[in-house]
DNA sequence: AATAATTAAGACAATTTTGTCTGAATTGAA
DNA sequence: TTCAATTCAGACAAAATTGTCTTAATTATT
């Protein structure tokens, strides 16, 4: 489904919007613990979410990485779009290049439907919802 | 979504059950021309689920691959699983080692149920409603 | 029986993905 | 200012996936 990259990073980013509270950053080996990852592994992921302006770093002493309000609207779609691009929403049942409409192959429209559905449940969740959901019933991020 | 190899598999069953008519074994060569594999690898990949019973294979001068009508009753699924598992059916959308159907996530209910949407069209696919589709609307199985 | 054409098997190789190391740059605190 | 703690950057390494080669076994035809 996802690359196991992508799946760090939706958890990565879930985490780091959950603790993104009251201005302090949250440092790398917080997140790697919390969602059981490499630690050096989840910083590159980040690195490049961060360039890609997903969230916010600041290195240093009490650095680390940052989700504002703006940020934590952000959908998870958006987040696997720029890490595995499109091809689990846009790809091909059985793995041909493109897909074809005018020959459609028996499952093409039942599996395209599918496919729009898991695309719309990506593109409406947002990491805020996560957030939102911290105070009373928190989400595990890690298997205990 | 799938791997690579499960791609090929699934095309590659697909083919010669569409060409199993009238004993004729279909020989990898012929496969890997007609689905746009590497050919020695695809050879590999059916020999494979020729030893899982998916279909039948004979060595010699006009060898190949053949299914007969009860093995192409099996579902699109039963390959996939046999494959890469069953990870794209049963796992979770961010991730995680296992379902938590009790501290669920934002997107744990309506992901679960487009899952097993997904789970179903490869379920009630089977090799033979791509056969009887040869006649008249030839599947597409390569890029043109 | 000899030959040609095929899959079977296992080792090998290339590529992609995943993960690590090292040093530099930056930042806040003492 | 100095120091410690952090991300950044790029090279490196390990593991997994994808693909190839070589030889053997088998089969039908000649
Ligand atoms: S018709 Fe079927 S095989 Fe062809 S592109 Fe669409 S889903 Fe894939
Ligand atoms: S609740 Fe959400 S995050 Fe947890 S296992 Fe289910 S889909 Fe995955």
């Amino acid at each position: 489904m996802l690359s196991k990259t992508c799946e760090y990073a939706l958890r990565a980013m879930i985490y780091v919007a959950q603790n993104s509270q009251n201005g302090t950053m949250v440092n790398i080996k917080e997140i790697s613990e919390n969602i059981g990852s490499p630690e050096l592994f989840i910083g590159k992921i980040l690195q490049n979410l961060s360039k890609q302006g997903f969230l916010q770093s600041s290195k240093g002493r009490y650095g680390g990485f940052y989700i504002d309000e703006k940020d934590a609207k952000r959908s998870l779609a958006d987040i696997v779009v720029a890490i595995d691009g499109d091809k689990m929403f846009r790809g091909c049942g059985v793995g041909l290049d493109y897909c074809s409409e005018k020959k459609p192959c028996p499952i093409h429209y039942e599996y395209k439907e599918a496919r729009t559905a898991i695309h719309n449940i990506y593109k409406s969740a947002t990491l805020v919802q996560f957030k939102s959901l911290t105070r009373d019933v928190p989400v595990r991020l890690k298997r205990t």
